[in-house]
DNA sequence: CATCTTATATACCGAACGGTATAATGGGGA
DNA sequence: TCCCCATTATACCGTTCGGTATATAAGATG
């Protein structure tokens, strides 16, 4: 099993880099130190790969939302503990983290888009029941449910996007995300930017 | 210069809907009904094609943008026009803007991204002074301004991105994204979900 | 020992990739 | 008329693409 898991890893770090479609399978191979049969046997396509590096790394994710989910907290609380796992999850894996990213944003008919785009509807999902649950903290909110839920989430991508430039221009080591500056972000949404 | 215009069109067409890297340029010749030499007197090469398709939408958008700098108004209104530049650019060509949108977030050491990087930053740039000048309604932003900004940005963009996937939800014609909905967005930035 | 399964490599497939050498075409000026 | 220059196509380049037929090696099982 080593060699699947290598496979993954170097699968995961030329994805990143440089994204799925400009990345070849001879390439993950080399890099992996096998040949291309071995990759075939292990995940049968190009795009099986591409899966299976996906839904790798999400077990994990997936359950800390659901655990912040079903804590019954209040939609503040709840908030800053859904970015708090964001962010939690970034920190884990960048690589994995950025390349999610870029799939999530990549052309609708790519076929690596629709390899993701269960999972982004998934999160966008999970996003959107939290503001519905609040509907009570929130009043009537005329359907602005999706709207909120996207922003959330753009919000969120977008604060972990200027801290991963943050952390490629500086040259010492990535200090961790505080919890202040998710506290700052998930506020800044919350109550707007004169708070 | 007929052919130089159907090769651009055609090429963000593609782009737009597969991805620069999962099209070829055989294929973009294909379609506009002109051959590979043709293509590459034109634009030298692939990467060339893609700098010109990006280059080719920009200036208006690029008036726009510093028209509503250039006002002299309050932070409000000023992020207000600025969306609504943003909105007005998407429906003036949505295929450009998704196009943009999911070059801004590819790979880094993709040769599309270089390609994009300068206009990433340029835009970025514009969002950031916005706040600087708005220091004095702001109070002391602690160096917030970058936050707030890549916030703004992705409020937008993410607006947009519901924008379009309703849109492609409706059976319908796409109406015009309305003043009222632009404010709200705006005013969700500002004030928060709570307003 | 014989056999079956799992895992791996050698060597190859046709097609598509980005790009180009070269020639033909055609209109405008000397 | 002649040539020039911009434009376009034919036909090709070597390389890489995703994927596979086939053989082999190693370990478990009978």
């Amino acid at each position: 099993m080593e060699n699947r898991t290598r496979i993954l890893e170097c699968a995961k770090d030329l994805f990143y880099a440089r994204g799925y479609d400009a990345v070849g399978v001879q390439e993950i191979a080399d890099r992996a130190g096998i040949t291309k049969p071995t990759l075939y046997y292990y995940f049968g396509s190009k795009l099986g790969l591409l899966k299976a590096v996906l839904e790798e790394g999400l077990s994990e994710f997936r359950r800390m939302l659901s655990q912040v989910m079903d804590a019954g907290l209040g939609i503040q609380e709840t908030l800053y503990r859904t970015a708090a796992a964001y962010c939690a999850f970034f920190e884990k894996d960048r690589k994995y983290y950025m390349m999610f990213m870029s799939l999530f944003y990549s052309a609708r008919e790519n076929e690596a888009y629709q390899a993701v785009r269960p999972y982004v509807m998934e999160f966008y999902r999970a996003s959107v029941s939290i503001f519905e649950r609040a509907s009570g903290q929130l009043g009537n909110m005329r359907g602005r449910q999706e709207q909120f839920a996207i922003g959330f989430i753009g919000t969120i991508n977008h604060f972990l996007l200027l801290e991963f430039e943050r952390e490629e221009a500086a040259t010492g080591g990535t200090p961790r995300i505080g919890e202040e500056q998710i506290r700052s972000v998930v506020g800044q949404f919350m109550y707007g930017i004169f708070s």
